[in-house]
DNA sequence: GAAGGCCGTATCATATTGTGAAACCCAGCC
DNA sequence: GGCTGGGTTTCACAATATGATACGGCCTTC
């Protein structure tokens, strides 16, 4: 008797739901269908427990028996997640992360997304705090290959598609600074792929520096780009770990789960 | 004391986590936050009881708690969907239930997806029943607007991408009955739409009629198109319900569900 | 500004509920 | 035929979840 249970319990969050965790847990595991015995194994419940509980859950379309004895996650769990999925809007899931990086850091943060071959910012930190408010008003738009938002899209496309988007825009220069040749935007995406973080670095505009970190969502796809904006003097390259965190952090509200650890939670 | 509960229950389903369907169920009708006060009154759970399972689900991010008290579903159950659509293959899906049918009917059902301007058949039962083993091997593909599958996705894709079709490929004829002109062929989409289901009348083969019904994923979109196929003789305009419901059934299998009945089971 | 609701959360004795050892059953295999 | 090894069902037991009650914010009302 008495939950042997491998880890720490929270409060008391009803034995049977952390059970049927346990046992979501395996099954999310796996993508094969996964055998009585071996659940009952890995979750360490009893067979007999496992069984209760995978019928409870199978009479709800949250497991699914193929050959008795074998399951595996149900349907019922994608007619959820598109629930969820319709109710998620990037912009309210970013808001308040937005905000508490705008606190730490002091400076405009803001969050933009791709339309065609140009950022449009959806979103900023409205704080009054910093006196030079400079930058993106919200709705503003630029081009992709000057702002370090961009060049995340630039990076998720490929090369071969940032040869069809030089010949198509032919690479126009707003400052000194912009990239404006292939060869030179090319090493500069190299760059954004080693560090995770795209800059720009006076590209749009005299004087003006950005940190930019990609969000994705549950499905992976690069949906848009976290960024803050300061003046070149206050620029802080050490933002860059927070720019990221940030950005994870939203991605994780949307759904966005890391390619290597799986849905499992334990 | 005892279950005032509202329906029937099947066996013995582990009343906590009967109660917890209940809850996501009426967390999955209302797409925005519910009150804890809420959610008691429409489950008939105590408020007490349904705060004590909401905070273990919570543990757990099968809910997500905004405001104290105000509950939605939560992002585990995106994750855990998509789980299971990368687990799900519509010709694994479709298989069993397209057996189904084919006893039923006994005549060759096939599975036909779109690729470009074609329909490509992936799947096709198998028995030796008929011996006048008509149509389509697997791999065979043909013209969207000579068969009944293919009109589906002719019907799905609207009235102007239909002119562009009939533009680029110059609708060919395969047998005298095929439909060649682009008022015709709109007509018969218009069919097609009323009736659900799509025919092909000796349009690619002289002596060959199909019944074809469409086939949709959880985010609605048309995946794929079922249909029978027979000898002009044999076909029974009869089979058409039954087509539909099957290519209804494999949409639920594949986690459709349709618009005016939301994930609520009850 | 105090009183009164209202709603979410925490407490705790109670008996209803889920538990798990053992029995059962069904295949497949020696 | 008997045996092993899984899945499923049973059943007496007590641990478990239950829900009446109490608590504590917060807002509205008077």
């Amino acid at each position: 008797m008495v939950a042997q249970s491998t880890g720490a319990d929270a409060k008391n969050p009803i034995q049977v739901i952390e059970r049927m965790m346990k046992l979501l847990d395996v099954l999310s595991y796996y993508h094969d269908p996964v055998s009585l015995k071996q659940l009952a194994l890995e979750t360490g419940l009893h067979p007999s427990t496992a069984h209760r509980i995978l019928a409870a859950m199978g009479a709800t379309g949250f497991v699914e028996r193929g050959e008795p004895g074998s399951y595996q996650l149900g349907i019922r769990l994608l007619e959820l997640g598109n629930l969820v999925k319709s109710r998620i809007n990037i912009r309210d899931s970013a808001l308040p992360l937005m905000q508490r990086l705008h606190q730490e850091i002091g400076e405009s943060v803001n969050l933009g997304v791709r339309q065609g071959d140009e950022i449009v910012y959806v979103e900023r930190t409205s704080s009054g705090r910093s006196s030079v408010r400079v930058v993106h008003l919200v709705g503003a738009r630029a081009p992709l290959h000057v702002t370090a938002v961009g060049k995340l899209f630039l990076l998720e496309d490929g090369l071969p598609a940032l040869r069809e988007y030089a010949k198509r825009t032919g690479l126009p220069g707003l400052t000194p600074n912009s990239l404006t040749s292939l060869p030179a935007l090319s090493r500069e995406l190299d760059k954004v792929r080693r560090h995770g973080v795209a800059f720009d670095n006076e590209e749009i505009e005299q004087g003006l520096r950005c940190i930019a970190a990609p969000i994705r969502d549950d499905s992976g796809d690069l949906v848009a780009g976290l960024s803050v904006s300061a003046p070149a003097e206050r620029h802080s390259a050490n933002w860059a770990p927070l720019v990221k965190q940030t950005a994870d952090d939203i991605s994780a509200a949307i759904g966005y789960v890391k390619p290597d650890q799986p849905a499992a939670r334990r």
